[in-house]
Formats: structure tokens, sequence, C-alpha cells
RNA sequence: GGGCGAAUAGCUCAGUUGGUUAGAGCGCCACUCUUACAAAGUGGAUGUCGGGGGUUCGAGUCCCUUUUCGCCCA
């Protein structure tokens, strides 16, 4: 043994040299991308994280994944620019640090003021923004840390504002009444992905509203039903559809056309419908038709308890065949109502102040929050006898996804970008190939959303984030506003493009500046314009990532060599909030697309099938894992999951502080503040731990027992490479000539080839499992389990050595190169000490290589080593060897028991194995007597039939009469099953006179040997009997 | 209600255009501390491919239907 080699632990002490490594990467700056007219460009911009908190596991898969495709990237001699980045993430992080102000301080942001909150929310971003990038770069990621950005720097700042400039000269922005879905805690408004709608029990309240003045044959009251009673303090109208009987047909007609089509077991429902529908046709029909008259006629109705006349309307909204057949209308917190007001031209009267109280338009109600105005307003109607019955019921209500309270409908003023034209862009941009989805299916999802070209509301009620550059001024009346329009577009900065103005109507002015400019503001401000306070949507910054980064909108080097990006690695979940925004913005700004490939992929649940979060306990902090299994297997464990049609499932374990058994973690246990560890008995605590008697155990660390493969896997590398080191003793490098290799190198040399090849294309289209896979399977059983065992004998042989000696070297070489994307720090720890024992060891060019792997290059393909007629060759041995095994095993040969054995086979089979004798006895412990096509039978013996073989073992001295009976019986009743199927088949007659020849003949062929087989076997069996 | 996806060994997952006896890792059983690795080695056991129809000489694979689960949208 080579004594330096004593100096190798055999476990790689992933803990002291990870970090090492990393910083001596940083250090050399091999992360560093720059422009190379020498080189190709390629250009991923990670997704940005969201300052909120710390980075969870699918941040860790989503950036291996990324860091993956840029080292061997890197290594392919591409300029491999990574460019880092956190997203100011507006409504989540301030929520966070309004929620910690109130536990903190008991302060809400208004007794701080906009700009102490801003502040506040700065250092927050700063905390937390150092952590995750920190948590990057214990993962191993190489990015481009010089370039990192912020969504709220100065540098995307001006991205912002010049892409809202354009858009606004350009008519895309618009402000608008719309119906928004208001959080009354966070007291701004969200948007619809935002929210989430969630079954409640509820109540469905019937209430009458009497007609002023009705006479005699008319009704007295209409009856409305409502989930929410409350709203009706906003009532504006009640609707009635103008023709209920041909509503009503219509609606007929198309039941019966379901019924028609319908299963048996929906057919009664459907009827059901139906016969209700002739019930109303006889008794609430007539009274409609009356009320659509009355209602033509002007008639109106009392609004009770806030006592209003309001009108009665027609309008098909009102569907004749559900409830009353009347509607209730609330324009102002209803988006259905709220377009009927359009079309009738009733008045909007919000009832509710932005905290979710009513305001002074629901009179003795004001003050009250909208869910004690609901119990008062139906008290109070109840009392006047206008509540007529109360139904229980479930419904659905909205609630938002940041404060999980109840969203009101709200009628609000909102900025909005008008998607008509960008939408198509970004879909073209698709269904052209401009960029391409991977896997396809996602392409749906995009395409849908992005053709309903539903205008998008940017404004978002906060004070994190970059406010909307506007400043606004009301006036009275049109021609003050004209005359100030005329004043501004006079206005020089109007002529050199700094500046732009809109009117909207009738009597708002909006103006919009460019760039940043105290001036010009100030001058706006003289005007008696003032700026607006929301800010913009986050996903308005994000979408400008890609090319604000870079520079836009300066045209710059790093712009023009970088952009467009490569590829887009991210979660499904933000295919459209993000991905389209940036195809679409990408266009817009640049006139290019962003990236020119998007793979997503999958999503990492816990053993539930559920989505892992802090909030269920049962998050994994990739920390944890790389704390317990090393950073190497961390990446490694979760690529080996990454396969293309599911999502990650991975059960998750509470690692026994106490005794390191791993827990498994169940729906129960990860609700507790602490556990007991079923090994040793003993109690540890949970995140939840809050109490002092629970925080006085220790906590446990959450992981996965997922990563032992990986880890075992990193390890065997390791020693695996510890063993080539410690037999490079006079290592020369020399020269091979493949054709006169034996077969065992030829073998390795073609194996090597084909998964260097499929490794490549592999990522390429990124099958991240596969990929592992065919490294693992080559790095494991190819080149551990079967070369190196065979290097082992061959080693001592001084003629046999040095050859020996170059094969290792460049296999190993070439696995480190090809594993170094996923498993960077073991790999190029490796690395640094094999350039000690082999400093120069490539099969083709005696230059040394690289001194860093990070930096060494990509694996070519040697398309001459692939050969399947030798893989073909060696798996005869592999056979071989595996034959005899079993034998051993079953007979319980000690380890150390040489058994002889002959062949029966044709010369060129005895040709091919006969000199690879030796290893059959290293490996298989075993030695040939004959090879021949008629050997002299030992006379106890176990028999083998293998392709091509016969193997008979000699036991003369081992055997175990009943242990090889029982395999042979075993063996036959196999044998008779399939010589049963196989004969049923071909004396099937449509099989014969159907299928293709050659399967017929393969069929044949295979039948023959089977029955051999069973001859041979049905005599071993009887031979054994006799003894 | 609409769309997408999944269901294969005890667990987590592969399975390319339909074609011998459906694979891997973990776990399990047995035997080995054999000088790279016990986080290892060798061998072994384990499946009505969710259910039901259909197409085909032949279906885990294609078609229809159904159940359950997950995600997205309304």
């Amino acid at each position: 043994m080579n004594p330096e080699t004593k100096e190798i632990p055999n476990r790689f002490d992933f803990a002291s040299a990870a970090p090492e490594i990393y910083q001596q990467w940083l250090d050399k700056g091999c992360f560093n991308a720059d422009v190379d007219p020498s080189k190709k460009p390629f250009t991923i911009v990670i997704p940005p994280p969201n300052v909120t908190g710390a980075l969870h596991l699918g941040h860790a898969l989503n950036n291996t994944l990324q860091d993956i495709q840029i080292r061997m990237h890197r290594m392919q001699g591409f300029s491999a620019l990574w460019m880092p980045g956190t997203d100011h993430a507006g409504i989540a992080t301030q929520a966070i640090v309004e929620k910690r102000l109130k536990e903190t301080e008991n302060k809400t942001r208004h007794d701080l003021g906009r700009e102490k909150l801003v502040e506040r929310i700065w250092q927050w971003k700063e905390q937390y923004e150092k952590r995750i990038l920190g948590q990057l770069q214990q993962v191993g990621c190489s990015c481009d840390w010089r370039r990192t950005r912020f969504t709220l720097d100065p540098m995307c700042a001006r991205a912002v504002r010049s892409t809202f400039f354009d858009l606004f000269s350009k008519g895309l922005i618009y402000r608008g009444k719309r119906l928004v879905n208001w959080d009354t805690f966070l007291q701004t408004a969200v948007s619809d992905d935002e929210v989430n709608p969630e079954t409640v029990k509820g109540h469905f309240w019937h209430l009458r509203y009497p007609i002023v003045d009705a006479k005699p044959g008319e009704p007295t009251y209409v009856t409305i039903a409502t989930t929410r009673p409350e709203t009706m303090l906003g009532d504006t109208a009640v609707a009635v559809h103008p023709d209920p009987e041909e509503a009503l047909n219509k609606y007929e007609a198309t039941l019966k056309e379901k019924l028609e089509g319908a299963n048996a077991k929906d057919q009664p429902g459907i009827q059901a419908q139906l016969d209700d529908l002739s019930v109303r046709r006889q008794e609430l029909l007539p009274q409609l038709i009356l009320l659509a008259n009355m209602a033509r006629d002007g008639r109106k109705l009392r609004l009770p308890l806030v006592e209003r006349e309001i009108p009665l309307v027609v309008d098909a909204w009102a569907k004749p065949e559900l409830g009353s057949g009347c509607v209730k209308i609330t324009p102002a917190h209803d988006p259905n109502d709220y377009e009927v007001a359009l079309r009738c031209s009733l008045p909007m009267l919000n009832i509710m102040n932005p905290d979710g109280t009513v305001n002074e338009n629901g009179g003795p109600y004001a003050g009250l929050t909208m869910p004690k105005a609901r119990n008062k307003v139906v008290a109070a109607m109840d009392y006047l006898g206008f509540l007529e019955k109360t139904e229980d019921r479930e419904i659905e209500l909205k609630h938002s996804d940041r404060s999980k309270t109840p969203i009101e409908p709200y009628l609000a003023d909102q900025w909005f970008v008008r998607m008509e034209q960008l939408a198509q862009s970004a879909m073209d941009a698709v269904s052209n190939g401009d960029v391409k989805i991977y896997p396809a299916r996602y392409a749906n999802g995009y395409m849908d959303w992005l053709g309903e070209k539903r205008d998008w509301p940017v404004g978002r009620q906060l004070w994190w984030g970059h406010q909307i550059p506007i400043w606004s001024k009301s006036f009275e009346n049109v021609s003050d506003a004209q005359s100030l329009k005329f004043k501004i577009d006079a206005m020089p900065e109007r002529a050199s493009g700094l500046l732009s103005v809109s009117l909207e109507e009738p009597t708002t002015l909006h103006v919009c500046i460019r760039d940043e400019d105290p001036g010009l503001e100030a001058k706006l401000q003289s005007l008696g314009l003032e700026r607006q306070a929301d800010v913009l949507d986050t996903w308005f910054s994000s979408a400008l990532w890609p090319h604000s980064t870079l520079g836009w909108p300066d045209q710059t080097a790093d712009l023009e060599y970088f952009y467009p990006t490569s590829t887009l690695i991210t979660s499904r979940d933000i295919i459209t909030l993000w991905v389209a925004r940036m195809v679409l913005m990408g266009l817009n700004n640049v006139g290019k697309v962003p990236f020119q490939e998007v793979f997503i992929h999958p999503k990492i649940l816990d053993g539930y099938g559920e989505t892992m979060s802090k909030s269920k306990g049962n998050g994994v902090d990739p920390l944890d894992v790389i704390n317990k299994f090393g950073p190497d297997a961390l990446r490694f464990g979760l690529v080996w999951l990454c396969t293309e049609t599911q999502d990650v499932r991975m059960p998750v374990q509470f690692e026994c502080p106490h005794c390191e058994a791993l827990v498994n973690q169940t729906k129960e246990n990860r609700a507790q503040p602490t556990v007991v560890c079923d090994k040793c008995g003993k109690t540890f605590s949970t995140q939840w731990a809050e109490a002092e008697s629970d925080k006085a155990h220790p906590k446990a660390p959450v992981v996965s027992e997922r990563f032992e493969v990986a880890r075992n896997f990193v390890n065997k590398l390791w020693n695996a490479s510890r063993f080539v080191m410690m037999n490079l003793e006079g290592f020369q490098p020399q020269a091979v000539d493949f054709e006169k290799l034996p077969l065992e190198d030829q073998w390795i040399l073609s194996r090597l080839a084909t998964v260097t090849k499929a490794t490549q294309t592999e990522l390429k289209r990124y099958h991240y499992a596969e990929a592992a896979r065919v490294v693992y399977d080559f790095a494991w059983d190819h080149f551990c389990s079967l070369y190196v065992e065979m290097a082992k004998p061959r080693l001592q042989d001084p003629a046999a050595r040095p050859l020996v000696q170059q094969i290792l070297a460049h296999c190993l070489d070439s696995m480190l190169r090809l594993l170094h994307p996923i498993t960077p720090f073991v790999t190029e720890a490796i690395w640094q000490e094999l350039a000690r024992f082999a400093p120069s060891r490539d099969l083709q060019s005696t230059a040394p290589p690289s001194k860093w792997i990070i930096q060494a290059s990509w694996p070519t393909v040697n398309e001459a080593h692939i050969r399947p007629s030798v893989e073909k060759q060696f798996a005869h041995f592999v056979d071989l060897v595996g034959a005899i095994r079993e034998i051993r095993s079953r007979q319980n040969l000690g380890p150390k028991d040489q058994v002889p054995f002959c062949v029966r086979c044709e010369p060129e089979m005895e040709q091919l194995l006969a000199p690879m004798s030796s290893f059959l006895s290293s490996m298989a412990g075993a030695h040939a007597t004959q090879w021949s096509q008629n050997p002299t039978l030992p006379s106890i013996n176990a028999h083998v039939a293998i392709d091509q073989m016969d193997v008979f073992v000699d036991l003369t001295q081992f055997i175990d009469v009943a242990a090889e009976i029982s395999r042979n019986e075993k063996l036959l009743s196999n044998l008779m099953k399939q010589i049963q199927g196989k004969e049923g088949r071909l004396s099937n007659e449509s099989f014969v006179s159907k299928a293709p020849a050659d399967i017929i003949a393969k069929e044949r062929q295979a039948l023959e040997e089977l029955i051999a087989q069973r001859s041979v076997a049905e005599q071993a069996i009887e031979k054994l009997r006799q003894l």
C-alpha cells in the first residue's frame, strides 16, 4: 500500500471539507461569468426566493437542478452565468413584519408610519437575504455572486419605472373601478390568485322588501334570498328577469337535452329538476311576469332598516329558475351585481370602511364589523316580520391566502395593465416554439390562462414595494382638467419624453414620470398633483427579472450577450403568475423572449402526499439534511427522486436527538410540542415547543431517510476512489490500443462511453433521475462490483499492473467529471487527491487536466469505444459468475471453499471465457476443470443452464442433497409454467397465422431450450434421489 | 363544474414505438468483520400492474368506463 494513502480516511468528512472547498471556488472566482466572444453563453436567472423566511426543501431541489445545468455547461466550455437574487415579495413580507410588530411591540403599521415601517422591512430583508444566500452556498450553488440583485434595488427600480412609463404612454395602463378582494386584516386588495375558496357552514336568508304603494292585485312585497344579509344596507335595486317565461323555456330545453345524454345514475336528479320547474311555472311564473311589468312601470320598493326607496329593475341576471326569481342588487359588493348596475345605470353604494367595519352609509349599523352587522340586520328584519325563513347551507367563502381571513368583495379604484396584445404575444411565443415548455403538458395551463386575456390589476395598497410613479388630481369640471393637461403637455419634459399624461374620464388627470426625478416631482406637486399611494404587485418587478438583472433599459454588453437566457427552472404553481408575465414583458421591453426553455420540476410532498409547510410541521430544512447527510447527499437524493411524471413523495422523520433513531412523523405527532422516541423512550421537542417545560427537551431535526441512498452512494464513490489511489503507486501514463485490450478493459471503456453519452443526453432533456440512475449503476455495479473486483488480481501481476492502473485512473477521472454537477463537493475533494497520484491520466492526451474539477472539461464520448458485441460477450462472464455464486450460496459453502466446475459450450465460448478463469477463482471461488462440447461430468454435480452454456459445479466434496433437490424442484416447476405458456401460444392458430415470423421463430426456439432444460433438471432430481 | 396528473413489491419510484419469466433502491430473510467501502459483500423471498369492459394472435403499455387521491382554474 502506498504510505501516502494511509492518510485518506474511509469516510468523506463533508462537514469540514465542503465549506473549505466552497471558499476556494469563491476565492478563485470559479463562479464568475463574463462576456467572452470566444465562448457561447449559457444563462439561467434564479427564481428569486422571497425574503420572507428561510429556504425549504423545494428551494433546495429547484436550485440543485439549476446548479447542475450551470456546472455541466461550464464544463462544456460555455460562459455559464447563473444570476442570483431575491424577491421583495410585497404582501408576504409586509404581512410578516407587521405581524412581528404587533406581537413584540403591540403596534400597527399606522403607529409607525410609512417611512418607519419600510425601514423595518429593509432590516428584515437584510437579515433574511443573508440567510437565504448563505443557504444557497451551503447547498453548493455556483451563482455569480458579484451580480446578486434584489427586486427592489435601484437597478430593478429603474427597469420598473421604464416599463411602467412605457406601458402608460402606450395606453396600456389605466385606472378603473373594480370589485376587489379586500383583505380586511391586511387592509389591501389581493388578486384572484391570492385567494382560496373554502367551504364553510353558512345560511341562506330569505328576506322580504315591501313594495311602495302596491295596487290591488299586486303583491305587497318581493322575496329575495342571500347568504350575506348585511349587504342589504348597500342595495340599490331588486332585479327580475325581463322575460321569465322565455327564460324558463330555455332552461327546460337544456335540462331535457342533459337528461338524454345523462347516465342512469344522474337521471333521477335531472328529472327532479324538471319536476320542480313545472311547479315553478304554475306557482311563480304569473307573479314574475307581473313584477317584470311593474319594473317597467318604474315601481319602487322600500328597503327596510335604512328606509331608502330603491327601484325594481329588469335584468337577465335574475334567474327565474332559482330561489324566488328575484335578486337583490348590491353593486359595490358583488361582481355580478356590479355588472347589473352598469347595465341599468344604478348608483353604487359602498357600505364598508377599509378596516372591515360598516361605514356611514350603513345608517344605524355604522361602526360595526361586517359579521356583527349581519347578526343585527337579521335580528331586526326578523323583528319587523321581514325574515321569511332561514336555511342551513354550505357556502364557498373566499379566504385571503396571506392572512387566512375571509375576503370582503369591495369596489375600489385599481390600476390595470391591458392584457389583450401582451397576452397574445406570450401565447404566440409558445405556440411558435420560441419558448419550449418541458414537460409539454404544462403548456396547456399557460395557454388557457393567457387566453382569457384578463386585465392585470397591478396596484396593491401596501407600503413595501415599487410605488406607482403616477401623480394625479381630480377636478370639479372638465375644462379645469383640460386646461391643466394643456399646461403639462407644454412642459419641456413632455417633449423630451420624460413625462406622460392621460385624462381619466371625466375629470381626473394622471401624470407618469419616467425616472426618479425629485425636481420634476416637486414641480407636479406645486401644480396640485398628488402621488398615488399604492405600490405595484410584486410580480410586476419579477416579470422583468431576466432583463432587468442584465442592465436593461441600458443596452449593456451583458444584455447583448447573455439575453435571451437559456433555460428557466421553476415550480408549476407560478407558470402563470411569473413565467407567462416574464415572457410578455420580455417581448414588450427587449423584443425577444426571456428564455428558450422552461423546465417545470416536481413538487416535494410529505409521506401523506401533502405539501410541506411550516404551518403543518412537516417541513424539512435543507440544512438539517446537510448536517446529517452532507450537501452532496442532499443534492443526489433530490435528483434521484426528480422523475418526469410524479411529484416527489418523501416520508419524513424526526431524528431523535438522544439516540439518533429516526421516528416516523405522523399527522398526530407532527402537531405536538414534544414527542417520545419509540426507540430510546426519551422525550424530544419539535418546532411547536413554546412552554419552558417543553423547550427543556432537546429539539429534533426533521429529516428523511430518503437521503440514505445518496449518502451511501457518496460513500461508495469515496471508497472506490480510495481503492484506486491506494493502487496507483508507480503509475505512469501510457498510450492504450483499444483493439489489443483484454475483454474486461474493452468492456469498461465501452460502458464508460455509453454512460457518458447517456448522462449528457438525459441531463440536457431534464431527465435528472434518469441521469443519476445511469451514473449510479455505472459507478456501483459496473465499476466497483465488477471492474474493480477484476482489477484486484491483475494489480498483483507486474505485467498487467500498469495497464490496469491506466484504465482505473481514466475511469475514475471520467466518473468524477460526470458526477461533478450533481455532487460537486466530494468530486472536487477526490479530484484534488487524485492529482497527487496521477497528475496526468487521460487516455487520449498527455496534458494534465485542470487543477479544479469545477473548471475541468466535460468528458467527451468516445464513439469508437462503444461495442455492443463486447458488452454481450462480457455478459456471459457475468452470467457464469452469478450461476456459480448461486450454487455456492444454496450449498452454504464457506468463502474459502474453492469448488471445481466444468462447462458444456461451443469452442467460441471456451475461447472467450477460458482466459478469464482466474477471475472466476477470485470472484466466485471456483476453478474450471473443463470447457468442452462434451465434458465428462462430475459424479455429483449441480447444474445451471445459462445463455449458451451448461454449468456443472462439482459437489462431490460438499453436497447438501436436500438443498440441491429443492433447488431443482423449484427450477423445474418454474420451467413447466413457462413451457405451458409457450406451448399454449404456439398451438394457438391465430397467433401462428398472424404474429410476425421473427416473433414466432423466437418463441419456438425458446420452447426448445426450455424443454432441454426441463429434462436436465428431471435427470438431476432423479440422480440426487438415488444418493 | 372544467382542465391536468397519478394509482405497479411492505415503502418510494422506473418501465422507450404493444412481444420471452414486469425492474431499481430501501426494508425483509440467510450467510460473510474477504486486505476500498458493514453507510459493505453474496445469495434469496415478495406483484391478479386500482376495478370493469373493449381493440389485438398478444395489453402494465392503446381505447372506453368507473373508483380513489393530488394540483390548477371557475
